[in-house]
RNA sequence: GUGGGCGUAGCUCAGUCGGUAGAGCUCUGGAUUGUGGCUCCAGCGGUCGCGGGUUCAAAUCCCGUCGCUCACCCCA
């Protein structure tokens, strides 16, 4: 039997890496404007990393991680996202030096045990920020500011970034309690999946899909009429500062994380052209995480985007400075030619030139084919005639114009024709 | 974990009432001795996901199984 790759894995193909190298490259020259700093992670953890960070109850922890002994009889698991590990780094290295903020980014893959369906892989990529050591509001913003920055420079457009805060340790779990109650009120009006899991996870029900239960969670309390002084100072704060950067939100009452370890701002950037699974980007603020890991008091911000999911957002036909095809292909005719072809490539590949060829050394026929496909700006036709001569035939595939040149005029006329094109 | 849809050539798919497979694209060669794309011609390519059953006969009907996919759930 043939093996295949697992269920939900995704192999990225030469055809399509461009545009992971391309995102990527934009990240790289974007976060650094704003201060953060590339870090690598280990993709397996101490199993106890991620069921103290992410929560125990959490259906990431419960029932979607990859873990297993490894040979030493550790539980070792494949990590689920990023945040933890950055933290972990962060207290391991003592990285901690108030009281200037540390801001950092990852981008690698994440593992989770989930039935795959549209957007959603059981290894999939992530590029997560992460601003650690302050509770100013000024933070959260600039972090979603990049974050919207980014998505323009890549020609996002239809998405649409939501806000909440969920208030502090003090007041969400009182908000819970408050919620849970009124729940319980009109029961008998809810769709049999919150019935059962509004005890378990209530502000599910504010955001239910099906019908009957919008309607009653129009009348429930909603998180932010509850919170706090202090969040609700901070909440006002971060939407002021979003408005005096002209960076357009919307707050979303319902809007819940996943993860047990955010409190206060919690954000979301969604499109309508993902189907199902339709966030982009989820984050917020952590301020308590760093000490539930035996670190400093350290409060931070930060986001985790799904790299997949904007893959297939950026709208790549728009782009065409981006190199895909080589820049010349060689053809060569005859027994003569090899040795100077051969010398050719290699010289035209150390001036910086994309160089392909045909290794078969067919007819003249099939290697301009082969170069027709390989999508070469140019074909460098090298005869018997043209080793003789001392020139070579340069042919521009687009238009068909060709012309004789020396070889060592080849680069400065590759480049010359190419920049007029 | 629960549902729906789908598995036929490398890709996209047709295949009628059951009679052991077809198109387009791709690929290879030729028409054009050293010039690609367009056109024309020829050729390569399939255990019809897999296993069982019914039948003289199964891609087609039945049962099972595996895979893909979408949705619920959950999330990036």
């Amino acid at each position: 039997m043939k093996i295949q790759s697992i269920r939900g894995v995704k192999d990225i193909l030469p055809d399509e890496i461009w545009k992971w190298q391309y995102i990527e490259s934009v990240a790289h020259n974007i976060f650094p404007r704003y201060g953060f700093r590339e870090i690598r992670l280990p993709i397996f953890e101490d199993t106890r990393l991620f069921s103290r960070s992410i929560g125990e109850a959490t259906d990431i922890v419960e029932k979607e991680m990859y873990t297993f002994n490894d040979r030493g009889g550790d539980s070792i698991t494949l990590r689920p996202e990023g945040t933890a590990s950055v933290v972990r780094a962060y207290v391991q290295h003592k990285m901690c030096n108030p009281p200037s903020v540390l801001k950092m980014f990852y981008i690698g893959p994440m593992f989770r045990y989930e039935r795959p369906q549209a957007g959603r892989l059981r290894q999939f990529n992530q590029i997560g920020v992460e601003a650690m050591g302050s509770p100013s509001p000024i933070v959260d913003v600039e972090v979603m500011t990049m974050l919207m920055e980014f998505f323009r420079e890549l020609g996002l457009n239809n998405i649409k970034l939501e806000i909440n805060s969920l208030g502090s340790q003090e007041c969400r779990p009182r908000y819970r309690e408050l919620l849970k109650a009124e729940i319980e009120k009109s029961l008998d009006q809810l769709c049999s999946n919150c019935k059962a899991r509004y005890q378990r996870n209530p502000l599910r029900v504010l955001d239910c899909k099906v019908e009957q239960c919008g309607k009653v969670a129009v009348g429930l309390p909603k998180i932010i009429d509850h919170l706090d002084a202090a969040s609700a100072e901070h909440f006002s704060e971060v939407r002021s500062l979003l408005d005096s950067a002209s960076t357009p939100y919307s707050v979303n009452a319902s809007l819940v994380r996943g993860l047990d370890y955010y409190n206060r701002t919690a954000f979301e950037v969604t499109s309508k052209n993902l189907g199902a699974q339709n966030a982009i980007c989820g984050g917020g603020r952590y301020d308590t995480l760093v000490e539930e890991l035996d670190g400093p008091s350290t409060p931070c911000f930060g986001f985790a985007l799904g790299l997949e999911r904007l893959v297939s957002l950026v709208p790549f036909n728009d782009m065409k400075n981006l190199q895909k095809y080589p820049d010349v292909f060689i053809v060569c005719l005859g027994e003569e030619t090899k040795t100077t072809g051969f010398q050719i490539a290699h010289e035209l590949r150390l001036k910086g030139f994309w160089v392909e060829r045909d290794y078969e050394m067919g007819s003249m026929k099939s290697q301009m084919r082969k170069a027709n496909k390989s999508q070469s700006r140019f074909s460098l036709i090298l005869g018997e005639n043209e080793i003789r001569s001392g020139k070579f035939v340069l042919k521009h595939m687009e238009t068909g114009e060709q012309i004789e040149c020396p070889v060592e005029e080849l680069a400065t006329e590759i480049a010359k024709l190419s920049a007029d094109s």
